[in-house]
DNA sequence: GACAAATGATATTATTTTGGTATCATTTGT
DNA sequence: ACAAATGATACCAAAATAATATCATTTGTC
């Protein structure tokens, strides 16, 4: 059970480096160089900040990646729900019509209260702070 | 990402079921008429969970399981380790030689906060607690 | 002792999620 | 015109989770 997955990952190292690169566009070959992340992946992984706008992309030639975003406005949880989807630690079996318990599952309340504090951390946590100096 | 999975949910659904049910051995069949989890999959967790120690197997007839430590000494820090493996959050990539951060990444130690937090929570709570009245 | 009803052990299969690749279209500076 | 970049999207591979199947062994009861 991972909070951070690869995706997840690479997508703070490439931010940390757009971050320590903010007057230049970056581009793909070159995070590649620097990070050691196969091509076709860490692409995946741009077009998916770009769209969430987190960062924005330059076509063509001499095009590549900027951060949009201050790195201190750049949140850990933002980052996991941009590839993961809505953060849940509890993704209830209730749900899928599994669990019999009705709306009253004394373990889900004891997992969301866990999950709702996990999450207040995440939010706390910013691209900045992870930046070493 | 789901801290309890289908698996860990099950086991603590007959686990409550033979809590309150200490005085009889409890079979396989009866578990799943009252729980409605297909046989072969609560076998397996049954197995396990006897493996591990948590309840007691009755070969034969008339066999069956039996709990045997006191609700209130099975935390769920240990049914989760006893069907994932030892608990983490933040199965860093360092260890699969893919991260290049080589000990000093500030992303693994605010992850590795988060986890001990969510572990403490988990080593709290028992089964008993998970009971309802 | 035979038999039915249970678990033990273990191998196999199916499904879902995650990780990764490939391809073609479009944009843009030189 | 062309090279160098991203956009969009479809596809494939690997790993984790969920579920099934099978045969062996044990044991109470007739």
């Amino acid at each position: 059970m991972k909070l951070i997955t690869r995706e997840i990952d690479y997508a703070v190292r490439a931010l940390i480096y757009l971050a320590a690169n903010r007057n230049e566009t970056v581009t793909v070959p070159e995070l590649v160089d620097e990070l050691g992340i196969t091509r076709p992946f860490l692409r995946k992984i741009m077009q998916l900040l770009a769209k969430a706008g987190v960062i924005e992309s330059y076509k063509g030639n001499k095009g590549g990646f900027r951060l949009i975003k201050e790195p201190g406005d750049i949140y850990l949880i933002d980052l996991i729900e941009i590839f993961q989807g809505k953060f849940s630690l509890n993704e209830c079996l209730l749900n899928k019509g599994i669990c019999p318990n009705k709306g009253n599952c004394i373990l889900k309340d004891r997992v969301d209260d866990i999950e709702e504090k996990v999450k207040k951390e995440l939010e706390f946590i910013d691209l900045k702070s992870l930046i070493k100096k």
